[in-house]
RNA sequence: CGGGGUGUGGCUCAGUUUGGUAGAGUGCUUGGUUCGGGACCAAGAGGCCGCGGGUUCGAGUCCCGCCACUCCGACCA
């Protein structure tokens, strides 16, 4: 390919809406323009990038026994109606109607679509286990959009279907699938991805991870135990709180007047958070009741686990309009009597002498214990988990302190069960001729995600610095100074007639200072440099080198196949 | 959906307070001098100042409405 043909320019400043390293260099690269917020024109080098990775993607799919179909885009209303998805997805889901009034959408995953091929084709045992993928555009109307390809509403992902006749085998080929998530992950360049517990949300199912980059810039929080191993997305991690064994206080009530807040009863009190119960009061979609759960002091409410836990929408409450009964900034378990459903939450259990509001205006009570004694006729059937983690708390499985990072989810796999084969009707004919229901799992990445979060990772001040394996070039060939001198354009035209044959090239041809030349190859990021210029008339040598800098050497103009052949194989091999 | 911000040549931005012929840098075209980390000189092309109303002799600038983009939060299959 001829630079000077390539069709995207370059641009010296920085974009000014950009603030993620991937999202400047990929305008500043000429890799991507915006058309609309969240939906952007891939040009040719990103387009290459996403090509390679796309094939990496197909070669380990199909190692793993994946059979590539290609579902539509456009899914009649229908369909989605039968897995009940159509009326409980929000405005995520595109909808619109074709000429003849029909509800039609834009596919936003293929749960459905698996299943109405699946079914028709998969009907007996003996077909059992398989797994279907496809690569292809996904549409989902985020409402808020940003970092480039981080986070769009139009993006290209590679999702897969896989269906089995038990559990156990479900299981089997959702580590199998775990394991060619690893390889992609370490084959196109980031093989630091980690792999997360995750919520499974409104997909269903009950064991889900995530794959996350690790990165500042990150949308996700994730607890990440350095002792263990253990890890989790914030939103799905048990929380374990580090938990003093004290002594048991005889309870007092305490004047505490306008204390509404723990801040306020700690300043008034002169004690910690961490040595008072706070009650967090929720509305539930559909429901008259409200949900009141006890927390200790120095932990938020997790409404995600809240919301599962519920199995319904929950809206924070914070005043008695509309539930009366309720002393609000002075709730507490003793006593507690409104017309509410109650949790206690897992921070609480064993605690002892704790602050507790009195369920009366500007009383609060001290020497409370978190035991049957202590609470009474609420004593709760149970203690939950539904904290949300923080930095600093302890691994809920070894007990060590765990950090909390940031991450960018680059993937991920879910043990679906029976949510959409169930609910659309798809059984197939076991080896007793009885009709069973298939068990589901499924798998996604992003392509266009992993592309940005490549570049998040590698890159230096100047540019993109791509692995070999998905970089839209392997070599970058500049002839500096070639309008002025024939032998150094001949030099080069040359060369790029000998590294194209094996390679492919990207060839500075045009007339420009070695700054501008330099500057535009660091932007494409190509890892393999070859600069014909001065050096062929001062002692007939061509520069090779890396765009990581991690070699540098000039060699003989009839030497530069073999350098870069060196090159080019060290870069593959440190990819393994 | 709540709260902020911004819309002016391809890109980055002044100009808006105080209304009076549309600006700079960069990029682009042409000619010349340069030529290993974003060179220099000269001459050019390129703008419904987001859109629609209004006020005014006159609006990029003031008023009203709308739209788009963006940041923070909520949401995220």
């Amino acid at each position: 390919m001829l630079l000077s043909q390539l069709i995207g320019e370059r641009y010296r400043e920085k974009p000014g809406d950009a603030t993620m390293a991937s999202h400047i260099f990929m305008l500043r690269g000429g890799y991507i323009r915006q058309v609309a917020s969240g939906i952007y024109t891939l040009l040719p080098p990103a387009k290459r990038i996403t090509a390679k990775i796309e094939a990496i993607i197909r070669q380990e799919m199909d190692a793993i026994g994946g059979q590539e179909v290609l579902f539509p885009v456009v899914m009649p209303a229908e369909l989605w109606r039968e897995s009940g998805r159509y009326d409980s997805i929000g405005s995520e889901l595109l909808r619109m109607r074709d000429r003849t009034g029909h509800d039609m959408l834009l596919g936003m995953t293929h749960e459905e679509a698996s299943v109405h091929l699946a079914r028709s084709e998969a009907t007996s045992y003996t077909r059992f286990p398989f797994m279907i993928y496809q690569i292809q555009t996904k549409f989902r109307d985020e409402p808020r959009s940003r970092g480039g390809l981080i986070r769009v509403r139009e993006f290209t992902m590679k999702d897969a279907y896989s269906f089995h006749t038990s559990q156990e085998d479900l299981a089997r080929y959702y580590e199998i699938c775990h394991k060619a998530y690893e390889r992609i992950f370490a084959r196109v360049g980031l093989p630091g991805i980690v792999s997360v517990k995750s919520d499974t949300g409104m997909m269903g199912g009950k064991v889900a991870h995530e794959f996350m980059l690790l990165s500042d810039s990150g949308e996700d929080s994730l607890v990440i135990c350095p002792h263990c191993g253990f890890s989790a997305n914030v939103e799905a991690s048990p929380v374990r709180a580090a938990h003093e064994e004290r002594p048991s206080r005889p309870v007092r009530k305490l004047e505490t007047p306008h204390c509404k807040t723990i801040d306020d009863l700690c300043a008034l009190l002169g004690t910690t958070p961490d040595r008072t119960v706070k009650a967090c009061v929720f509305a539930v979609e559909g429901r008259r009741k409200p949900v009141v759960v006890f927390i200790r002091g120095d932990f938020e409410v997790n409404e995600a686990k809240l919301r599962q836990r519920v199995g319904a929408d929950v809206f924070p409450l914070a005043d008695s309009a509309s539930c009366p009964d309720i002393c609000f900034g002075f709730i507490g378990p003793v006593g507690f009597s409104a017309d509410a459903d109650v949790w206690f939450d897992a921070t609480l259990e064993g605690e002892k002498d704790m602050v507790c509001g009195a369920n009366e205006a500007d009383l609060h009570l001290s020497g409370v214990d978190m035991t049957p004694e202590g609470l009474g006729a609420n004593w709760p059937a149970g203690f939950f988990d539904l904290a949300k983690a923080r930095a600093g708390d302890v691994c809920p499985v070894c007990g060590k302190p765990a950090d909390l990072r940031r991450g960018i989810e680059m993937g991920n796999i879910f043990q679906l069960g029976t949510k959409y084969s169930a609910s659309m009707g798809y059984t197939y004919t076991d080896a007793d001729g009885k009709p069973q229901t298939p068990i589901m799992g499924c798998y996604g990445i992003g392509v266009g995600r992993l592309m940005a979060g490549i570049c998040e990772e590698h890159h230096d001040d100047y540019g993109p610095v791509w692995p070999i394996s998905v970089a839209p070039w392997q070599i970058h060939l500049c002839a500096i100074g070639g309008a002025k001198d024939p032998a150094v354009a001949e030099a080069a035209r040359q060369l790029y007639g000998e590294l194209s044959a094996r390679h492919e090239v990207i060839f500075d041809d045009r007339n420009v200072t070695a700054g501008v030349a330099f500057a535009d190859a660091d932007l494409l990021g190509v890892p393999v440099r070859v600069i014909v210029g001065r050096g062929l008339g001062r002692d007939g040598t061509v520069e090779v080198a890396t765009r990581d800098k991690s070699y540098r050497e000039n060699v003989p103009l009839d030497g530069v196949p073999a350098a870069v052949e060196a090159q080019i194989a060290r870069l593959t091999a440190e990819i393994g």
